[in-house]
Parts: C-alpha cells; sequence; structure tokens
DNA sequence: TGTTTTTGCTTGTATATACAAGCTAGGATT
DNA sequence: AATCCTAGCTTGTATATACAAGCAAAAACA
C-alpha cells in the first residue's frame, strides 16, 4: 500500500509530464487537493512540499502553488571522490605518495588558502591507480594552523580527503573544472605518451575555521570522464 | 522571530560542525528534542526530517537517528545553461548559426539517440558569443520525431535548449565532462590560434517519449571553466 | 541452555485543529 | 474618481493525537 502522500505526488508528476499543468500554471490550493484526494490539508500539503523542494513546483505564500520554471536553469551533477568510484567500479585503488613535504607559498596558492604569500603550508603531491592505471594526480596544499599533524599521515592507508574529513568536519565546498595541456610532470606521473588535454578539478574546502585545504586534481582526457545522471 | 524548527536545525548543524556529534552518533529521539526544545513531537520532526532531506542525517524505522556519513561521497555542482550564465555576468550574448538542416545517423549518435543508424534526424551548430567572443559551440541532434517543427526556428532568438524545453519538457538529462583536443572546425569556430585544449560536456535530454537530443557543447580551456560553490 | 514471545523504544503516516502572514479583489469611505 | 480597508482566499508554522511498522533487548518459555 503506497503512502497517500506519495499517489498525490505522482498525480502531480505526471499531470505536469503530460502537458496538461504547464509551467507556471497554478495548482489546485492544499484544501482542494485535499478534498480531491479526501485526505487531510497535511498530507496534500505534505505532497507540495517534497514537490517544491525537488524543484518541480514553486510556492508563494498567499498566491498559490505553480509548476515551476522548466528546469532549463541548471541541472546537477556529482563530483565523487576518486576512491569511492573506482571501488564502485569494483576495481582496485591504489595511491603512490610522490612526496609529502613543506612548501613555500606562491601568491595564487596563498589567496586559495587565505594565508601570506611567502609562508609555509602543507604539500602533497600523490597519484591515485585504477588496478596499474595511473588516474588522478592529487596536488595538495594544506593549511598547517588547521591540520598541524598532516605530515605524519600514511596516505596509502587513507586518502587524504578522508583524513580531513575526519580531522576538520567540512562546512563548504568549491570546485572547478577546466581543460589544460598536461605539463612535463603531469606526463610522466600519469604516463602519458605525449601532451595531452586533462580534466583539472580545482576544489576547496572549509572547515568552520577557515580554508583547510586546496587541491588540484588532474585526470588524464583519454582516460576519464566526469559523469552525471539526473531525473527530474 | 525565527521558527522554532529552524532553531532546531540550527542547534544540530551546530553540534555537528563543532564535532559534538561525530559521523554515526545518535542523535536524541523526535520526542526527547521535542522535550528539550518544549515544542511537539511534529516540530522537532520538521528539524530531522529537513536535515536528512539535506544529506546531513540518516534515519533508521526502529532504531533511531545518526549523523550521516562524511560529505567525502558527493558533492553536486551545477550546470548552468549558457545563455543564463553570460547574461548573469550582465555581458551580452549573441547566436552564430553556422548549421541546421537534416544530417545521416552514425552509429554513436543514433545510439545515443535511441534511432537507426543511416536514418535521419535534425542537426545544428552554433556557436555561443560572449561580448565579441565566441564561447561554446553547440553541435545538436534532434530527435525529428519528437521535435517535427526544429528546421523552422529562429535561433538568433531563441536558444534551442529554450525552444526544446517548451516543446517537449525534460524528464532527465544526463551530463558527460571531458577534456579533448580542438580538432580543426572547433579550431575555426572558437578562434583558437592553435590547438587548445577544450571542455566538452556532452547532454542527453530525455522527455517523457523519449531522447529529444543529443548535445556536445564545446568550450575553449583557455577562456572557460566550470564553477560551483556549494555550502553543506 | 537455547528459542520464542513480549515489551518498549524508535521512526513513518495521517488527521483535525488553530492561528499567523501574505496577497488580491471588491466594497466602503473620502 | 481615487483611496483605503476589509473579507476571503492562499501558504506557513505549530500542536495534540492516533495508529502502523521496524528494531532490539528483556522476559518468558521449552
Amino acid at each position: 500500500m503506497t503512502p497517500k502522500f506519495v499517489k498525490i505526488k505522482q498525480y502531480i508528476r505526471q499531470q505536469i509530464e503530460s502537458g496538461i499543468w504547464q509551467a507556471h500554471s497554478r495548482l489546485p490550493s492544499e484544501n482542494q487537493l485535499a478534498d480531491q484526494f479526501g485526505c487531510s490539508r497535511m498530507t496534500a500539503r505534505r505532497a507540495l512540499t517534497e514537490l517544491t523542494d525537488a524543484g518541480v513546483l514553486a510556492r508563494s505564500q498567499g498566491l498559490g502553488t505553480f509548476v515551476a520554471e522548466l528546469k532549463s536553469q541548471s541541472s546537477m551533477m556529482a563530483i565523487r571522490n576518486i576512491a569511492d568510484e573506482i571501488k564502485g567500479r569494483g576495481h582496485e585503488h591504489k595511491i603512490l605518495q610522490i612526496s609529502l613535504n613543506q612548501a613555500v607559498l606562491d601568491a595564487p596558492t596563498a589567496i586559495a588558502l587565505g594565508l601570506e604569500q611567502g609562508g609555509l603550508a602543507f604539500h602533497s603531491v600523490l597519484v591515485h591507480y585504477e588496478q596499474a592505471m595511473p588516474l588522478q594526480v592529487e596536488e595538495r596544499f594544506v593549511n598547517p594552523n588547521l591540520v598541524p599533524d598532516y605530515l605524519n599521515q600514511d596516505f596509502q592507508i587513507q586518502t587524504p580527503h578522508e583524513y580531513l574529513s575526519h580531522v576538520a568536519p567540512l562546512t563548504q565546498a568549491q570546485h572547478t573544472i577546466e581543460a589544460i595541456m598536461a605539463n612535463q610532470e603531469i606526463q610522466t606521473l600519469l604516463a602519458l605518451e605525449a601532451a595531452e588535454p586533462c580534466l583539472q578539478i580545482s576544489r576547496r574546502t572549509w572547515s568552520s575555521q577557515g580554508v583547510v585545504s586546496f587541491a588540484r586534481l588532474t585526470h588524464p582526457g583519454s582516460r576519464f570522464r566526469l559523469g552525471g545522471h539526473l531525473t527530474f
């Protein structure tokens, strides 16, 4: 027996998908729906609220409930962390640690971390492997004030991302995706035959104390694509 | 006066962010929260439900409510359509129509559209400009059965995406992002000096009738990055 | 001792009710 | 005729209540 509020949601989605209720058209009020489905206002309300949260409807106090603007605006895509993604494919995930040390901050990195230019930060370079194939170069700068023990970790066991989420719970993240040409270092680390376009995700993460870490995740264009599926 | 359920949500988020409630730890039950805040169970419940929808908490009937696994899993990023993005920056958006005709389907495109190889589909190539700068090449294949009037549109006025969302409301979309090297055609259309890495978003959209359209959106790596900001 | 049942917790669904707050249209007032 | 205001709708918040369903540990039983 499916719950009543689910049936109401299905009904509304169906009306919209079949085109009977066009974008911007007004829906029956909570009370009308309640009458129509023989339920209480709170139950009808729940269906409307959940569809509103899902972006299907838009509501306005005093005015009514409307079919939301077509999803032309934006659609969401998930960026999963590489370890989960590889394991999700049932493959082996290995990490090769290239370096783990302190580094002097150049201007852009200092700004990204919210620290002073010329100061010190922790710096790590790792390569993530799927089976025997290098799939991601992870270069990461870490705020030493917030994560003083970063250099004493063994990243063969726990990824930096896992460790960081543990010691400094995330409150915010910012991603940028761009296409770049592999430089000599990336070419070597990813075992590329020649210079090749790469997908680079820059990721800045905050905890409640401030910027925790700034990472550049570089993937070979020939072996990696970012995918997302999404149902409205 | 902030509503009670908002205060409860704030309290819970604060407990989690300060580390007092760690991942997997159990929260007070609905009734306990209701007592603690001097509200009814339904009000406490609303706070818990909304935080669960947001991925902050996880609930299990009979067991209780728990702090969710750290957001290491995935974080979401919005893909906005190029016209909105350019207009959002307060810049002028112009479209140059390169071609608009029928095309014979090769194997991969036919599969993507769910049509027969060797059959016909509508095909358009447009260039989107931000001010005087080409920013995106949009190559699109459209299912002629679902959008028979596609060839009679003027895409200088309304983008294909706007038109399609209007005549065949979206129910699903799938995106893939990859880094590719610009070929000769892309180089010309984007006014690139030399071969350059490009960010290519492949987008398939469904209506309730089936696959509507398959688009390849290509951006120059030197002028475009996909950005997303996100607060937990 | 090992198995089954009961009991008491949890969350999930649903209802009836009350009042607050936002918007619109029509009616009263000026 | 233009303005104000109120009546009547809408959604938003909040409560009290009831029962269903899932789970675990204690209690009863074999």
